[in-house]
DNA sequence: ATAAAGTACTTTATATATTAAAGTACAATT
DNA sequence: AATTGTACTTTAATATATAAAGTACTTTAT
């Protein structure tokens, strides 16, 4: 197994935006749509699709309820999510310190 | 400017394969293509596109010559391909650890 | 009361990127 | 002379990312 191997990276978390959320996620219990949109400089629609994805392999979970009559979707990472992304840095950090 | 934004990412850099070609770069003094095919391990097709694009925006040179009667070309990072990996790994470090 | 503007998203369409497959131009081997 | 192998490049298929449009409201202004 090369030492350069990019496939070692998991390709899941290896998205700019997603790298992002997930970087902001492992530092918070949890955050809002709202928040981690602001914080990642992104769209509603590019943050509501990537945001599914992490959902998708369980890396993420979400919850929904009303605050003040509107609706307020609450996501905070798993412990799956946790380890994936110590996985991804130490591996990101083997290619780039090799 | 947030410490999360996923734009502040090269994402010519970003790209896992092209990641770990400029990984194995900055490393070497200069690289063959089937050096590096091998070291990233990626098909001829995949790493003839990727890096490619490394060569388009100046961040790789390379040369062109026969050895044995045989093709080789060789690679090698150039200046401007240096600061970009820098600057990646530096807001890739800023990103992570927040 | 109604219309206009805003919020918090989701969905769909379009553009771009990645990967896989096929092709080129040889050299070496059988 | 035909087959296999090497070192790539090009093209085509697939996947991903981004932008635009849509939904279901709430709030504010008229």
């Amino acid at each position: 197994m090369s030492e350069f191997d990019y496939q070692q990276l998991d390709d899941i978390i290896h998205s700019r935006i997603r790298l992002a959320i997930m970087a902001l996620l492992v530092s918070v219990e949890s955050a809002t749509f709202v928040y981690i949109r602001e914080k990642v400089n992104t769209s509603d629609g590019n943050l509501s699709v990537h945001i599914r994805k992490l959902e998708d392999v369980n890396y993420v979970s979400s919850t929904k309820k009303f605050i003040d009559r509107k609706p307020v979707t609450t996501f905070k990472i798993s412990v799956l999510g946790q380890s994936a992304f110590e996985e991804y840095v130490n591996r990101l950090s083997d290619l780039i310190n090799h």
